[in-house]
DNA sequence: ATTACGACATACTGACTGGTTTGCATGAAG
DNA sequence: CTTCATGCAAACCAGTCAGTATGTCGTAAT
């Protein structure tokens, strides 16, 4: 196997990968069938097994390739920077605000799509799914407890508990804003969201106001 | 059509539509297949296809007879009672946590499960879904407004945008906690929603201290 | 030049899907 | 007592699904 064919190959399994990974995004795991990433990749199903053993192979590579660094990415990575804190949550939360719109709406967060449909079909996926919250909440404890010994939020605060409370509402906004197809109910429970951090602070100034 | 003829008939509906809602909750509507359904009932196809016109009909009358009735009786009449307050909020969400285990918690919320499924599958449930959301968010912007006029909660509240918050960070709970198969995640999140709710009176005593 | 293997394409299979058709029992109406 | 619609059962149908078996082409080592 030369490097060229290696990389083309290594193409090919990434093209299917994307794809695969869009389409269960907007149409869920068991809606998208094998025929559907075929015709949109331009393969065929003897490429596709030769990659992937199985379409819960395929579900599971997607997990964890394409869904857990994007959770990475997008929402631990900005909160690993030196000094991170509440406000760096803050800002993440201000992002997805803007970013929104009506196509991501109706598909919603790929990590809690994922998980609701497959909590009771596939084990493998949870594990995966696990793993990346736990490193997110872990992230996001540090930067909570930082900013409290740094005496930005108040000292009674439960930092685990909280930490709990944003990826936690963060879903819950994209959940809820999915039936309505368009970001308003999403961008309204983010500000909720928003404010609530603000209540964390020893001088609740109100960021939203 | 005799009195005892339509009753029975009407029976066999039930039955199909409980059946369905509970297999539908378990492992998503898409994942159900009318064989599943139909050998738990017992009943056949015939049946099934005597009652509802297709698989779809059926999903659009497990949201509307089944998931709205669920979440009006469990989450919206508790707040309909005269007077009621944050406290009474407050006190569904307590309640929801005790009541949670490890089954539920790999289960969901039937709204939340079905709204992520099918936004961008049917359309129909989708408004069913909404109209339940929307009725909801108003509920609880009136006690909301109620307890803003009575001097419980801080004036500067916007209750609309509160309101999203609840149900939302509800299902987010809900969501986050699925891949755990365990209600830890859930009651945790749901601790910080009641803190929330704390944050919004004019003097925040911590309940949950 | 030959062999061998990796990277796919083509064609096919069996299981299962939602959906239909037809038949039959029962109880009400005339 | 017959007639007829209702409520359902049983068998069947066409389509789709994931998965497989086999073939082919290009590259690369020998």
């Amino acid at each position: 196997m030369s490097k060229v064919e290696k990389a083309r190959s290594e193409a090919t399994r990434q093209t299917i990968l994307a794809v695969a990974a869009a389409e269960i995004y907007e149409n869920g795991f068991r809606s998208t069938g094998l025929s559907d990433i075929l015709s949109k990749t331009g393969l065929t199903k003897g490429a596709f097994y030769h990659h992937f053993r199985s379409k819960a192979e395929l579900g599971l590579a997607v997990a964890q390739e394409v869904v857990d660094k994007t959770i990475r990415e997008l929402w631990i990575k900005p909160l690993q920077k030196a000094n991170a804190g509440v406000e760096s949550l803050q800002s993440t939360l201000q992002y997805a605000m803007a970013a929104n719109n009506a196509k991501a709406a109706s598909n919603g967060c790929p990590l809690c799509n994922l998980a609701q449909e497959m909590a009771n079909q596939d084990e493998q996926i949870c594990a995966v799914l696990r793993s990346t919250i736990d490193d997110w909440l872990k992230q996001i404890t540090q930067v909570l407890k930082t900013d409290q010994k740094n005496g930005v939020i108040r000292s009674n605060i439960d930092c685990e508990q909280s930490a709990y409370f944003n990826p936690s509402s963060l879903q819950g906004a994209n959940g809820l804003a999915k039936p309505y197809h368009n970001p308003a109910p999403f961008r309204a429970s983010m500000r909720g969201l928003i404010e609530y951090l603000d209540g964390l602070k020893v001088s609740p100034e109100l960021s939203t106001a």
